[in-house]
DNA sequence: CGCTAAGTTGAAAGAAGTCAATGAAAGTGG
DNA sequence: CCACTTTCATTGACTTCTTTCAACTTAGCG
């Protein structure tokens, strides 16, 4: 019963549920299960059902397209604290996605349900569902317009922007072959795009430590060449 | 006062409000401002803020991401009874794509606080909202697929297969530099690779009328080569 | 009828991918 | 703690696909 005790502490520190009274949370927690994946596990394969939605409480998730060569893209990555797998919840769709855990993960699921239930009891978790879907809308259309209108330098350079930094540092959160994915690259031309900015001198490379020598003159490349 | 009775009528049409009692939609009837659109004129821009959302109900509308070299990157289109613009609208940020009418237009425009209102009033509008969210989810989710494993010739035949058919006739919904834009090729590629489906007659190609000759053939080429 | 936008075609350049070999790092088990 | 294996990363040579630029044709519209 333990278990149940740390759920509830969990879904209460989700922004998800933050609005939900003490009644609804605790039915929400009765509700929900804790999944543990291992690294490298999958959480589930496209084709599959969805019947409920994910929380990551603790470890990191990749959303990938896989495809008949073996090869897949990385859609997105999810840290403690977000939901994946709602969108296909509410169209009863199977899937189309392969979700696999990054690191040794724990997950809270919840049934469809009790989402349903819990929307209708409380319009305001309604609309954090549709803030959250929105978000998730809103960083595909940025990911489409970075495939589509900038080359492959171009998308390793807004990459490194956006990563968060300490002071001029930026830390590859996941080896390179998954960033070079998530950048629809492959790893060759990611290896040797980081060499040619070193050899700018705009970056230095140290494994997955990256040092952003001169932030201005990266920005301006986006434009510029 | 006659267009305030289309505008009822029309959104009692409407998927998204199907459930609404009258007592709602006619709050919602009230509520929305009829906007019409001259082909090619713009609903919005990149950046323009989004206080409310859009319903086409005659005509139909482009989504697309300016690109500064004046190129532009077409993210989807807009058919009468669908709606656009909802999710920046939850974000409480800028629009990040434009919206052009294809053709002469007629939208209905909501204002975010009835749409917040309708949510809090019925939970059964919150769920048709998150299902609209979602289903454009999944769209982009095929699109960056589309994208990302497939080559110029493979997205074309995707296109094509999915656009709906008559007998064995496709018909273009607009013109070609704007299905290549779609395709995220330039009209030149999708030119000669619908040449050299013709070749092989695979299709036959009349302006925008498209002959599927061989289904079977064209869906294998997704996998074959 | 004439003008502008849309579509086609060719030749050439360029960007990114593939294949293959090598090197480094990291995890595993004795 | 070291040797071993496996995964990850780098580098070079080469190929391929798509774009670019330019010329030309066709279609649609005032």
């Amino acid at each position: 019963m333990a278990h149940k005790l740390d759920i509830d502490a969990l879904l209460a520190r989700l922004p998800l549920f933050r609005n939900l009274d003490a009644a609804q949370l605790a039915l929400m927690a009765r509700a929900s299960q804790q999944v543990r994946v291992a690294k490298h596990q999958f959480v589930f394969h496209r084709g599959d059902p969805a019947n409920g939605l994910y929380v990551v409480a603790v470890g990191g998730i990749k959303l990938a397209i896989p495809s008949p060569s073996g090869q897949e893209k990385v859609i997105e990555f999810f840290a403690p604290g977000q939901a994946f797998g709602e969108a296909v919840m509410f169209l009863d769709k199977p899937y189309m996605v392969q979700a696999q855990a990054l690191e040794d993960t724990l997950l809270i699921w919840i049934d469809k349900q009790d989402i349903y239930a819990a929307i209708d009891h409380d319009p305001s978790f309604a609309k954090r569902m549709l803030a959250g879907l929105s978000l998730r809308l809103h960083a595909l259309v940025q990911d489409i317009e970075t495939i589509n209108l900038q080359n492959a330098s171009q998308r390793v350079i807004s990459f490194l922007l956006k990563q968060p930094r300490e002071g001029d540092q930026v830390h590859f959160p996941f080896n390179k072959n998954v960033i070079a994915s998530k950048l629809g690259l492959t790893p060759e031309t990611l290896s040797r795009l980081l060499h040619q900015l070193s050899a700018k001198n705009l970056i230095r490379v140290d494994g997955r430590d990256v040092q952003i020598l001169d932030p201005e003159a990266l920005e301006a490349q986006l434009y510029g060449s």
